[in-house]
DNA sequence: GACTGATACGACCATATAACTATTCAGTAA
DNA sequence: TTACTGAATAGTTATATGGTCGTATCAGTC
């Protein structure tokens, strides 16, 4: 069984995951995996916004924008108030800064790495 | 306007990205977001692995776990070395570690909080 | 009640991709 | 060389999903 990596802190299961549980993660980033969503989260990251503004900021269909927010809902990632007439969304799940933030950095690393390479 | 969360400190840039910048970022995502390439990266934390071995550990076609290692290859997630006609795969991305780990605490806080609410 | 604007939903098409089978390729041993 | 093993690739099928269109729903206004 090796046990290889010790936890450092409170590692939440690396370790011999059940299919449930993996399933679950998988879903998780699949709810990242489109740029239009993350074009999305982008935004709400600025401030909540309506459908509207969400559709103008995107360049998005508004029938598109309000499926891509029902993905982000189901996952837990986005919430909304209605207001009026109008649906206010905005960022539910403060993870979401840590995340993102955690893989546009490792992105950055790599491409100066391999700009690096180019010398000059 | 509230012009919400401004950048701390590296923020790697949640302001404003670039269409390309986006599609990187989901790429990222998209590696993650099936549960047998999860199954593979944990099996990959215990310690490196041949393919054999994560045909093994993770009970899939051999040809499948190939292809899934090839899509993990791409996204620099991990990286083989050869060792006479066999192939070992190890994790690259110490970021990973961290990824995981990030979502898994936060299914786990969503999980109990659910929990909760069944009082008992 | 009728009308308008904001949003969600269902149907449709096109594309992407996971899993399987069979094949191919590389490395090793006889 | 031939035979064998480990791994990657090609081809196929089934399924999932993004984008768009049309429509339904719902709140507010006349």
């Amino acid at each position: 069984m090796s046990s290889g990596r010790k936890k450092s802190s409170g590692e939440a299961g690396t370790k011999s995951m059940p299919p449930e549980a993996l399933e679950l993660v998988a879903a998780r980033f699949r709810a990242l995996a489109e740029p239009m969503r993350l074009r999305i989260l982008n935004v709400l990251m600025d401030g909540e916004r309506s459908v509207t503004q969400l559709v103008e900021a995107t360049g998005a269909g508004q029938a598109n924008v309000s499926k891509h927010l029902s993905v982000l809902r189901e996952a837990n990632m986005v919430a909304f108030r209605k207001e009026g007439p109008t649906t206010i969304y905005f960022i539910a799940d403060p993870m979401l800064f840590e995340l993102c933030d955690l893989v546009c950095r490792r992105l950055k690393t790599e491409f100066d790495a391999k700009a690096a390479h180019f010398g000059s």
